[in-house]
DNA sequence: ATAATAGTGTCTTTCAGACAGTATAGT
DNA sequence: ACTATACTGTCTGAAAGACACTATTAT
């Protein structure tokens, strides 16, 4: 016998009485930080090219926000899931399939969006350069690819009664051959305080529209926090990289120079070795290697 | 001057004519996994009380899943963030303010609730016993505190062409006074494909509601992955407790013990000692000690 | 004295960081 | 030969893990 309730319904029953549009509902949409790594202009032969994080932005032809760039997303349809929706998006923008793509966190201020109510998930999306050559882009909106770089200018600790008050001030910087400009936004954080430690404002929003500015940097600092404890790197390289390369986009991530023996020792079982060289580049040639699948994140279980 | 659209109106106009029913909305919850721990009883006087995780679940009044237990949570309601409609509504449960809460993830399968479009943004919160004891509950709704324990009771690794296939079945247990119940939970990981690397299904969902299975798991794995790198434990723990108790809490959430010395050489910069000691235990006392609220979770900052 | 827990000292291994050194292509 | 990069060896010090030892209370 079927389980009824308070009211000795049936399930079939109930649902079929069930008023959906009984509550006011929000909208609901996806924004994806898409990054890749990319070598920028080389001017001396015999050098490496230097390489530079981008970030993909859309920019935006109606209110609100005209002019602005902004994170490519959109609204999620009835019959998708959010992972849907997101890989939908990306696929409408970049043109390219099966791309890494990991929630990250569901921005929710009622006053975010000034047409209505929207919350918006936000993605973490990665793709190697090689792989986006491909890509043909979208003719109705005006995509662009941006160097990022993110810099904590300023911190502020006050101590409070039973913590600390910490005030990050963090600027990052967008540019590409057309224009640049810089996202000034701050992070308050509440330690020794329970409830909601952390939040994000806008300083000064430059040309991002909405919230996406705190976006990007909680894409950034996610993406630099899982570098090391995860193989998501390498969502980041092509099918086969020197060492130095790989060593390169680790050090624009996190921001700082690393030790080359180091740095080695510490990738070379996320790696495995190829019988590949690099060639004509003025100085001796690279191993080539690739990711070793089998690398095993979890090395705990005993 | 103000800036127009392609349309060339302001974006006062824009807005004015901006119509918000024309697309689908889903509805939006918040779930909410709030956890703490409790000593269970004591046989021997001179033992120490040993100590459970213990989560809140509602006893559901109606269908969908009448009789089954849920987190509590509910809709968001217009003007209020996803962080203040979890806050509310755990206030509305357990009749205690400030509580520790984060936001975990955002659950969108479109079939996870009959009853139409749900959307979850999951929360996890920890709150400590002792100000639980002033917690007069709610009297319309059967809350009930269970003790949990998941357990990973299966793992398969299939090789792929890229990477490993891997499928973890977790047994989550949930026990009190009254009753007891178990639910399977299956975690599928496909390691070296680069989209949805995750997904979980459920195996057998015992008496739990929706994808609340899930929603538990992923909660005890973020707790678990935070205890060493964050201050959250503290979270969990009275104004004064003793180390052994500390490694208690620890030992339960990470379910295996830990060697003491090293432990407390381990916590030693997040505690701070104090002049009060346990008595009457039949054994020598122990000194009880707070949070250090300076300690410092960002050493990378030199 | 005994049971039960509190608390400390130290050895070993592992790993991160720093740095110096050798190797090899192209011009 | 020179430049620029590729690649390796090893020292140091910090931290994790394992284990043995001493200390102190209530009964």
């Amino acid at each position: 016998m079927k389980p009824l309730n308070h009211k000795g319904e049936t399930e079939a029953e109930f649902l079929a009485a069930y008023d959906v549009s009984q509550y006011i509902r929000p909208s609901v949409a996806t924004d994806i930080a898409v990054f890749t790594v990319r070598d920028r202009e080389n001017l001396d032969y015999r050098k490496l090219p230097e390489k530079s994080l981008q970030l993909l932005l859309i920019k935006r032809k109606d209110h609100p926000y005209v002019g602005c760039w902004a994170l490519p997303g959109g609204f999620v349809e009835p019959a998708e899931s959010l992972d849907q929706a997101a890989q939908r998006e990306l696929k409408e923008e970049t043109n390219v399939d099966n791309i890494y793509l990991e929630q990250l966190y569901t921005w929710s201020d009622p006053n975010r969006d000034p047409r209505t109510r929207v919350i918006s998930c936000s993605y973490l999306s990665l793709v190697d350069s090689s792989r986006l050559a491909i890509c043909g882009g979208d003719d109705a909106e005006e995509a662009a690819w941006f160097s990022v770089s993110s810099n904590m200018v300023e911190e502020n600790r006050l101590k409070t009664e039973n913590g600390w008050h910490v005030e990050k001030k963090i600027r990052l910087s967008f540019q590409n051959e057309i224009e640049s400009f810089d996202v000034e936004i701050v992070q308050i954080e509440e330690e020794g305080v329970k409830l909601n430690p952390v939040n994000w404002n806008i300083l000064n929003p430059g040309k991002l529209a909405f919230d996406h500015g705190q976006i990007i940097w909680y894409a950034i600092e996610r993406l630099r926090n899982k570098l090391d404890y995860t193989d998501i790197v390498f969502n980041l390289m092509p099918e086969l990289f020197s060492l130095t390369e790989l060593q390169q986009v680790y050090e624009i991530i996190l921001g700082k120079e690393l030790i080359k023996a180091n740095f080695r020792r510490k990738i070379s079982d996320k790696v495995q070795q190829t019988n590949h060289y690099t060639k004509d580049l003025g100085h001796r040639p690279s191993q080539l290697y690739k990711y070793n699948p089998s690398w095993n994140k979890h090395k705990d279980i005993l």
